[in-house]
DNA sequence: TATTACAATCAACAGACTGTTGGTTAACAC
DNA sequence: GTGTTAACCAACAGTCTGTTGATTGTAATA
């Protein structure tokens, strides 16, 4: 686990490579990538390519590691959140800090995020990426009570939230990120509280306020 | 669009094709497999492939097009349904026809279908069935005043609402395909009356029936 | 600054996969 | 039954792969 890559060279072409795999994967899908693509457009020679990493894959895997494990680090140091507190953002419109974290280090990776989850992207992500969301966002919001003993159908509404919530992140790197992390944290906490079938009870929920109403 | 594939040897090979590719899929991944895994488990001489598919590629897509359009098929025939059905077939506790059908065809192309959203399959086919769970069932969701003018938050919501439904549908294939398309169908009901914000308002909801109470 | 370690380069290798071709055999539709 | 054509087979050059050995250049440390 510890990192002894002091060596100018050897970040450098880390990232060279890195960059240049995030380009190529949305140019033209990580199935077409070929090595020498990698280090022509990296300005690496392909010998040293292989003195990194084992194959095209391998390098695809490491990086998304750190990728992983850099929102696992940014999360753990989050205070798990009490009901008051939701509660508390949600009537005040506050962005929920978590969410905030979240979305302001995705942005941050942009380019790479939005290849890998992307249509040419790497399908074996974004599940990766789910139980993360899943484990953080979640354990916060489901009660231990269901927690304990999972149902068949607790186990569908939580593939449910997590999908709805990798969803809304995805739609955010298509629609070309306009929204700042804190305003996505907001709209995040907004939807929360929505759910189609309130029409059926045709009243208009407080979610009047962010420009929704309810929705049928 | 004519399709004048009567001679049973083409029928034969591209089904044997399409087979040995579910399979390939879920084995080493898209990815991994080459023209020759492909002929070699379907039985088929390397030559005949390219008689009828330019890559591999093409036989992918040419699949994943074949069930789009049977899955717009069966839709297309699906008369909309009113508010009040909607309703009818909550209290009711019966399930709604459309996804009944849905989830009915997905189960019939079970492995293909699972090969191809699972986490070593084709990362543009999400996307597109997406596309069609979202003109399908959101549309009969949506009311029109939000149809027709989308605002951010709108869209956001779409985006989360049809990654849930495809969420439910990957655990569905993940935990082994347990229930039946009928009880799909009224989960998938079950959960449209949900949110997690539910518990602020501290009331245990409709949903107590289904065994889940209300959610924190 | 000089020295030592090692990262990066270059060229060349066999092996595998690709996409195509021309000639042959066998199954199909009518 | 006969003409049509799908499937088979072998062989082709071209590309990508993963590895090797020798050489050059850059970095950390004393």
């Amino acid at each position: 686990m510890i990192k002894k890559t002091a060596d100018r060279r050897v970040v450098r072409t880390k990232k060279m490579l890195r960059d240049a795999l995030a380009e190529l994967i949305e140019d033209k899908g990580f199935e077409a990538i070929t090595v020498c693509d990698l280090t022509e457009r990296a300005d690496i020679n392909r010998g040293t390519f292989y003195a990194h990493y084992k194959d095209k894959t391998d390098l695809l895997v490491q990086s998304e590691n750190d990728l992983i494990e850099a929102v696992l680090e940014i999360q753990s140091g989050l205070v798990e959140m009490s009901m008051a507190e939701l509660l508390d953002c949600y009537v005040n419109n506050k962005p929920l800090p978590f969410a905030v974290a979240l979305y302001r280090y995705l942005g941050d990776n942009g380019r790479f995020v939005r290849a890998l989850i992307g249509p040419k992207g790497d399908p074996g992500f974004t599940p990766r990426l789910k139980e993360v969301i899943a484990r953080n966002i979640l354990e916060n919001v489901l009660s231990e009570k269901y927690r304990e003993n999972m149902t068949p159908l607790t186990k569908y509404y939580m593939a449910y939230y997590t999908s709805a919530q990798l969803g809304v992140i995805e739609h955010w790197f298509e629609s070309g990120m306009n929204e700042d992390p804190e305003e996505m944290a907001r709209i995040v906490l907004s939807i929360m509280f929505m759910r189609p079938g309130d029409a059926i009870e045709m009243r208009p929920t407080i979610l009047d306020r962010v420009g929704m109403q309810y929705v049928i």
